[in-house]
DNA sequence: CATATTGTAA
DNA sequence: CAATGTACAATATG
């Protein structure tokens, strides 16, 4: 392989690709990059991801093929491809669907061609509980019970399991999506993408109906509708597990606006109501609770309440533990995992895969701003000078209080003063982590602070005279992350955040997603951090999520040259 | 006695 | 880390 210095990826040793961000194929090639590879670190010029068994396990899922891995990395690659790693790429991906579970009836075998593989693993002292008796050289009869526990065992093991066994049918609840003629006043129809996210997790283009997964979409994408569609093809009894009320509620309006379902038949399994009906709502929260402290989880009886067909997870990477712990045990039940990334910050990312299922569709976000489905997101760090008062401090401090300071950086309200200005005529939203520091910012904007303490009667009526214009500015604490009925706004400045959750930066930048009105389609993400702290730092691992969605961070120091430079820039694209 | 408010744990 | 949202228990209210 000849050695050509103009492309941009080196492959290392040790799995990890760099990336050179300022070649002119940067974006066709971390399109086919990102599927098979994790993205670790995203400073500026270089870019590194690593490929590991997961990245290869769910690209292979996904139909790629070895094939198609190394030639694009010997295209791409300046110095080639070591042999070590390719040979390592080839081990991991050929191990996906070496081993299959089938079922014959109610019989549950695991089965692979592959004789030598099997007898290693019937070996294994770990698996031992598992499994049963060897049927031939080619299958071992296991346990239905055990189907998850196996599954995930033989993951952590390096061996990944295809699940290709039936799911039961569960109780039959016909389901039909309310087409054009039903509302004529509200047409509603799937986009392309939500079509074919529903496909892919039912497999319709090779057959076989395949049961389980995770389909990766950007928030503004339809998550909800796109889950509304795969209960539409089950047409089955649906248990749908989210994350806190407000979204339950929001689930449960649009299954009564999008399909033939009656009020009745849906039904919200919360504190407040617990109710179970053919279509079930419930929180992960409800799910894990219990009455002291080593009672057991007196809800996870939900679970086998009803004879559900299917079981969707929304926000499949907020998962719980003890949830995964009962997933592992209702694996003849077809499950659908949403979300927006799969990336969690306690790195389960395995059980996920075994658990739920490996990733079945992913779209990423500059695709759906391409198509004008989402607003076009620009995203600007900004690096504001501690004061030498404050530095001192800074130096002096712990750990634990550096953090606040460097957030609570006074020179941050100039910089607000400045974005203020610059965006007088736009909707504007500031967003922060610490109580005082927001409280500072109203009492010298005079814009109103929602925090958790506010009553959601108030919220919602600043929320209301937001969207209608005759509130330009917001301040807003974490209640951000999580509340459905914030408003969308074309600006949004980030003044604080917590510990580098990759997270956060994504719902926050959920918030300004929805496209506009405005003609333009466009929205700003501002992020304000402190110079030379910890902060910094954090900051740096936040913007990962969003470089591997395909945005670019521009990052500018607070300095008076910058401010016009900034100025100008904006406007430019404003315009 | 039913509902509203406050407190608390994880 | 700080702050938030959730579920439920305890208490107050009409």
């Amino acid at each position: 392989m000849k050695w050509d210095p103009t492309r941009p990826l080196i492959v290392q040793n040790d799995m990890s690709v760099l990336f050179e961000t300022n070649h002119p194929d940067y974006e066709t090639v971390r399109q086919t990059l990102v599927k098979f590879a994790d993205l670790v670190k995203s400073p500026e010029h270089l870019h590194t991801y690593r490929i590991t068994p997961l990245s290869l396990w769910n690209a292979a899922a996904g139909g790629m093929r070895f094939a198609e891995m190394t030639v694009f990395l010997q295209n791409y690659a300046k110095f080639g491809v070591p042999t070590a790693v390719l040979s390592s790429m080839r081990k991991y991906v050929k191990r996906y669907g070496l081993l299959r579970m089938e079922n014959v009836g109610d019989e549950l075998y695991l089965v692979s061609e592959d004789t030598v593989v099997l007898k290693e693993i019937c070996a294994l002292d770990s698996l031992q509980s598992y499994l049963h008796d060897r049927r031939g050289d080619r299958a071992i009869a296991i346990s239905p019970a055990h189907r998850g526990h196996l599954k995930q065992e033989l993951t952590k093991l390096g061996y990944p399991v295809e699940d290709a066994a039936a799911y039961r049918q569960g109780e039959y609840v016909p389901i039909s999506l309310c087409s054009d003629t039903d509302h004529a006043d509200k047409p509603f129809q799937l986009r392309d993408y939500q079509k074919q996210a529903v496909d892919a997790f039912e497999r319709i283009g090779d057959g076989r109906s395949i049961g389980s997964g995770v389909l990766v979409l950007p928030c503004g994408a339809g998550k909800t509708i796109i889950g509304i569609a795969a209960m539409a093809r089950c047409s089955c009894a649906t248990l749908i597990l989210t994350s806190n009320v407000t979204s339950v509620r929001q689930w449960k309006r649009e299954i009564i606006e999008k399909t033939d379902l009656t009020e009745d038949q849906v039904g919200e399994y919360s504190g407040a109501v617990k109710e179970v009906r053919p279509i079930t709502i419930a929180t992960y929260q409800i799910m894990t609770h219990r009455g002291s402290k080593d009672d057991q989880f007196s809800h996870m009886q939900l679970f086998h309440e009803r004879e559900w067909g299917l079981i969707i997870y929304d926000e499949v990477h907020l998962l719980p533990a003890p949830v995964f712990r009962a997933t592992a045990d209702i694996q003849a039940t077809k499950r659908l995992g949403l979300t927006a990334t799969l990336i969690r910050e306690d790195g389960r990312e395995e059980d996920v895969f075994s658990l739920v299922g490996p990733r079945r569709y992913e779209m990423a976000w500059k695709e759906l701003e391409a198509k004008g489905w989402i607003a076009t997101v620009a995203c600007k760090e900004i690096r504001v000078p501690l004061s030498t008062a404050d530095r001192d401090q800074y130096a002096a401090s712990g750990a634990r209080q550096q953090f606040r300071i460097a957030g609570e950086n006074a020179g941050k309200l100039d910089v607000i003063d400045h974005l203020l200005k610059l965006h007088a005529k736009e909707q504007k939203l500031i967003i922060g982590q610490y109580l005082d520091q927001l409280e500072r910012i109203a009492a010298h904007t005079g814009a109103p602070l929602i925090s958790g303490e506010m009553a959601h009667d108030d919220r919602e009526k600043l929320y209301q005279q937001f969207k209608a214009g005759r509130l330009p500015l917001l301040i807003v604490s974490k209640v951000a992350n999580f509340a459905v009925d914030l408003p969308d706004a074309a600006v949004a400045i980030q003044v604080s955040g917590s510990y580098g959750s990759r997270q956060e930066e994504a719902q926050r930048l959920g918030r300004i997603l929805r496209p506009k009105r405005n003609g333009e389609n466009a929205a700003v993400f501002y992020t304000i951090i402190s110079e030379d702290t910890k902060e910094q730092d954090f900051a740096l691992k936040r913007q990962l999520f969003l470089v591997e969605q395909g945005y670019q961070y521009s990052i500018s120091a607070w300095t008076e040259q910058i401010q016009e430079g900034e100025r100008d820039e904006v406007r430019a694209y404003l315009s």
